[in-house]
DNA sequence: AGCACGCCGACT
DNA sequence: GTCGGCGTGCTC
């Protein structure tokens, strides 16, 4: 618990200030003032307390006391109480909520809040009886005492040792390989803050190194905590068991934003109390309070997932980097196909490189081929030689996976006669046909149009809105026409699909995995979701349907983000050391991410999009922020952008400050690819500049003033954009 | 961002 | 005559 300054003669502070969840851009504060109780309490920097704002309460943080306040006393409203109950938020962690919070130029209490569960940031009723926080703890020790591990997935079963576990994840320590031996001798010399990059590929034992690495903290200290990002949720709750077989006696803390309130609650109080000294977690784990971290673990670091794409659009890796660095504390990042930062950053030696070249147990990779598409008459959006290979596949009694990335049925429904196609009325997109009733159900009860970005969901209208005709056509195909063409061109296989619709049924996607595994079907179709760490053994063929979108894209990012999904859904395949085949279908074969595909040379393809990346003058060479508006009109949120630029552009041309050689650039406002959204109309300001302290001084200049030119314009700052 | 107060249309 | 549309204004 921090204490207040007891200094003797110094004036004992009567302020506290104090971060909320709100968006205090447009507020105009960086923290709000209380009154501290005339009592002595113990109430200072990191304490939580209720406090009054306007009509209702709040949870807030108190970031530091003050003596003054440049609001008149008048308007100083008192602090209600501290939070009952709430261990106090570590100074480490403050530091690293500061510094989010400067660096995404935020309030401290937007990263804050969002990083406590629901049910222990709601002020407390007078009505409530007993301590949230109580139960909570009560909570995580039953759970943990009754399973050993998940409490999540109680609907899960348990997947025993010939399932989903691939032989990195199991329960015993393996022998290590010569190369997993060298990382892990590599890491020991470490002390304090250090960066590992950890490349390599699927299969090759990146796991394995993990848990040893972390393991070696949690015997040496016995009051270490750990930390293990993972990107998505799907696998996080059999991650847990597995971990918790892997650290005998230890809890396992498990924290993802799909966590059931008293769950969420009761894992993150027993991180932040230290009761779990292993804590897996998503993106949000980065910002959990914890007081005795020892060592950082990001799996998969290049997975976008680790980029909030809401509120505080922060990164999750680049919040971890800065977290060890702040504790000094090393931390390792693991990836088959290293986002293109982090390789730079090796590359210039700022972090260490440490590789795992080959698969265990010595399985070769396969070699990705193309087919090239042209001239080809498709079935089902397949080309002869890949219906030809699925077809052997099936013969030898192995499976085949098949990937495209669109989900649903087709990404458009069109009248023939009159081009009218299935616009969604409120975003700039096409509603999507998804199949939603059994093949006998009537056809018009059977599909809905619905629009992946805003939700909305139509019936698929009979006869054109516009021309009349009845000649409606899906054009273009998802997983599950994908699906359907499958059982038609292979009678009698047997077919399963994985996308988030399926997934999003509770324990449907373990249902179907659990099926995979167990030799129950014989064609997976899916999407990215079926690329992220599973190892079917009979699996000997893997096609990917589509691989052109992501060659030729707007979005600079494109190619590395097919590079890494290519590489994740081919490494499913051969494991079993089978003789296996992965196929990539494509009309542009002679490009040459194919090439760097065939030869698995991640390096040769980063050091290329390096390259270019440094030709265009693009991150990670350049730094950018983006500045979004949202409006009724695109003409107000353009209005709004373009008088922000002026802004920003009198600020650089006034201040000496900007180095004529570093200085950041402004550039004109632009609707957003997506220009419309849920009925809002959306533009955007790209800043960038070479340097990061003068993008940051700039946005520190500019930001305030915005406010009193938003008018009703909605407008949020994103630094280091993910998609632009 | 919430959540008030505050003035103008179609309903019991 | 009311219920309610969302336009400004305030919150330490």
């Amino acid at each position: 618990m921090t204490e207040i300054s007891d200094r003797p003669g110094q004036l004992a502070p009567r302020y506290a200030r104090v971060a909320l969840d709100l968006p205090m851009a447009q507020l105009g504060a960086a923290w709000f003032d209380y009154r501290l109780p005339p009592e002595q309490t113990a109430i200072g920097p990191g304490s939580w307390v209720v406090v009054p704002w306007g009509r209702g309460r709040r949870i807030g943080l108190v970031l530091e006391l003050a003596e003054r306040s440049e609001l008149g006393p008048d308007r100083i409203r008192p602090i209600d109480a501290p939070l009952a109950d709430a261990p106090p938020a570590p100074a480490d962690w403050l530091r690293l909520v500061r510094f989010a919070a400067d660096y995404y130029h935020r309030g401290a209490g937007e990263v804050a809040l969002p990083a406590v569960p629901k049910l222990l940031r709601t002020p407390p009723s007078a009505r409530a009886r007993g301590s949230v926080f109580e139960r909570a703890r009560r909570r995580f020790d039953t759970v943990a005492t009754a399973s050993g591990a998940d409490t999540s997935g109680s609907d899960i079963p348990s997947t025993g040792e010939a399932s989903a576990s691939g032989p990195v994840f199991s329960g015993t320590t393996r022998e290590p390989s010569p190369a997993q031996r060298e990382a892990l001798a590599a890491l020991s010399s470490d002390t304090g803050f250090s960066v590992s990059l950890l490349h390599g590929v699927t299969g090759s034992g990146k796991t394995e190194v993990y848990l040893q690495w972390l393991a070696s903290f949690l015997a040496r200290d016995e009051t270490a905590q750990v930390l293990l990002l993972v990107p998505e949720i799907a696998l996080t709750p059999q991650l847990a068991g597995q971990l918790a077989s892997r650290f005998p006696g230890e809890r396992v803390a498990v924290l993802h934003s799909d966590l059931a309130d008293g769950d969420r609650a009761a894992h993150w109080l027993a991180a932040v109390e230290g009761r779990a000294r292993v804590v897996v977690g998503t993106r949000l784990a980065v910002l959990a309070p914890l007081p005795r971290l020892a060592a950082i673990v990001v799996d998969e670091e290049h997975d976008p997932s680790y980029k909030q794409q809401e509120g505080v659009r922060y990164s999750a890796r680049d919040l971890a980097i800065v977290a060890a660095s702040q504790r000094g504390i090393p931390i390792v990042l693991g990836s088959a196909t290293p986002s293109l930062e982090s390789w730079l950053s090796a590359r210039r030696e700022r972090y260490r490189l440490l590789r795992l070249p080959d698969r265990i147990g010595g399985a070769a990779l396969p070699t990705p081929q193309t087919l090239d598409l042209r001239g080809k008459t498709l079935r089902h959006d397949l080309a002869p030689a890949a219906i030809e290979a699925i077809g052997e596949a099936l013969a030898r009694a192995e499976q085949a996976l098949v990937f495209i990335n669109r989900r649903g049925y087709s990404p458009v429904l069109g009248c023939l006669q009159c081009g009218w196609l299935s616009r969604c009325q409120d975003c700039s997109a096409y509603r999507v046909m998804h199949r939603i009733g059994p093949a006998r159900t009537a056809a018009a009860n059977r599909y809905r149009l619905v629009c992946h970005h805003c939700g909305g969901e139509q019936g698929v209208p009979r006869s054109c809105p516009d021309c009349g005709d009845i000649d409606l056509q899906a054009i273009g195909r998802g997983t599950q026409r994908l699906e359907e063409g499958l059982a038609e061109l292979f009678p009698g296989a047997r077919i399963g699909r994985l996308d988030r619709d399926v997934a999003s049924r509770r324990g449907a996607a373990r249902r179907l995995l659990d099926s995979a595994h167990a030799g129950e079907l014989d064609i997976l179709v899916g999407t990215q979701m079926l690329a992220k760490g599973h190892d079917f053994r009979r699996l000997s063929l893997v096609v990917a349907v589509d691989c052109d979108g992501g060659l030729f894209a707007a979005d600079y990012r494109a190619p590395e983000r097919l590079f890494a999904t290519l590489m994740q859904v081919a490494g499913r395949a051969g494991r079993d050391a089978r003789a296996s085949r992965v196929l990539l279908q494509t009309r542009f074969p002679e490009h040459p991410l194919f090439a760097y595909l065939a030869r698995h040379d991640y390096d040769g393809f980063a050091d290329w999009q390096l390259a270019e990346r440094q030709q265009a003058g693009l991150p990670p060479w350049r730094h950018q922020a983006l500045l979004r508006a949202e409006a009724a009109t695109q003409a107000d949120a353009l209005a709004f952008l373009a008088a922000a630029r002026d802004r920003g552009q009198a600020l650089l041309d006034a201040d000496p400050a900007f180095d004529s050689q570093v200085r950041p650039a402004v550039l004109d406002p632009v609707p957003m690819t997506m220009s419309r959204l849920a009925g809002r109309e959306r533009a955007q300001l790209l800043v960038e500049s070479a340097a990061r302290p003068p993008l940051h001084r700039l946005l520190d200049l500019w930001l305030p003033g915005l406010r009193e030119i938003a008018g009703n314009v909605h407008w949020a700052l994103d630094v280091d954009p993910a998609e632009i």
